[in-house]
DNA sequence: GTCTATAGCCTGATAGAC
DNA sequence: GTCTATCAGGCTATAGAC
């Protein structure tokens, strides 16, 4: 230790994916400049250059790294030994508070549902959504097989992370008087999406 | 008639926010430039400054004209005389319909809650979800009021909205045979939301 | 690996003729 | 109400010194 002399490693490249996400996530592609991303980490824009050839695969290494970064934990849930209503419970708690803990995670799957080519919807079905979707849709033919396993998936994602979007619409919605300043917890969030779930799945098991 | 040259009239202004919905609802504010407006309505940039002051007020100019001409058809469904149930279904139908009619809107929509500041977003709920939600709202109270009745009005719109949202991953999802190809009607998506829902609404009423 | 400097283009916005 | 011409500044990307 204290060979390198204070703060910087030979890991500038990582430091630009870091900030160009925090931007890119708040702003978008077309909003954020190269020379934004550039002065946020304390370089010239090109320097960046150095390291990335162009906008474009910044763009791209940093949607790689926000995707990548939170991959391995959608997953896990899905893939316990517990009981198919269970498995979804710790699924819907942890991608909520996934939602909740990474917003430019969060806002940056929104921008690519809007703007993204096959190359970059491609990488967030890859890193993101096969597997979990995948393991949703297994898990709602055991749970409910008279509905489409499908559309059943997209809403139980869906259930989750509206939620979220519209968060900055709410105070505009509800007379504040009537309405408790509510600080959106995503456990009240998961809680809500699992009572939904458990009486649609509860319904065809007493008819 | 026949006293006009050949197209346009006065309503040079209607065209060019026509023309900024579409551009705008394709690539966002910052995606879009004056003269990408412009040109898409076949005039200069200088004369689209003749109609509008700055690049702001055309912006909030073409939201305003999208918003607005979907206002009347969203509350309709949820002022009639029918049954609570049957009252939410016309609204789910119709909501899901609007979606899929008018896709510069629901983009539009998805990119003000990313992008919007306190003022749109205002806009937004004025014109868009302020009178559905509350409609909601009392329709969740009716139905399941056990149940946090604006979480609730909340997921019911999810529902609608997230089916839509996720069209372009779905090719990137699923095994292509295994999946049909489906195109997506919106009678099927909110025939879908409506079975759901309705499975939670019954689990009360036989427990 | 970082800088300054700069090329070449696009941007929002304006001036003034018609 | 529309045009051409233009301004000042920002943009992506590159060149070349250190």
């Amino acid at each position: 230790m204290a060979l390198r002399p204070a703060a910087p490693r030979g890991d500038t490249r990582q430091q630009i994916q870091q900030h160009a996400i925090t931007l890119f996530a708040r702003a978008g592609y077309a909003g954020v400049s190269v020379r934004d991303v550039a002065a946020e980490v304390g370089i010239s824009a090109a320097a960046l250059y150095h390291h990335f050839p162009d906008k474009q695969a910044l763009y791209l290494a940093a949607m790689e790294h926000a995707f990548a970064r939170n991959e391995s934990g959608i997953l896990a849930a899905l893939e316990s030994e517990l009981s198919p209503l269970e498995r979804l419970n710790c699924f819907v708690t942890g991608f909520a508070a996934l939602a909740a803990r990474d917003e430019e995670f969060r806002k940056l799957m929104q921008r690519e549902l809007l703007d993204g080519d096959e190359t970059r919807l491609e990488l967030l079905a890859g890193h993101v959504f096969r597997q979990p979707h995948a393991a949703i849709v297994a898990l709602a033919r055991e749970l409910a097989p008279d509905l489409d396993p499908y559309m059943l998936a997209d809403s139980v994602i869906g259930l989750v992370l509206f939620s979220f979007q519209t968060a900055p619409l709410r105070r505009h919605l509800a007379g504040r008087a009537e309405r408790p300043e509510r600080p959106e917890r995503p456990e009240d969030i998961a809680r809500h999406v699992m009572t939904l779930l458990a009486r649609v799945f509860a319904h065809q098991d007493s008819p």
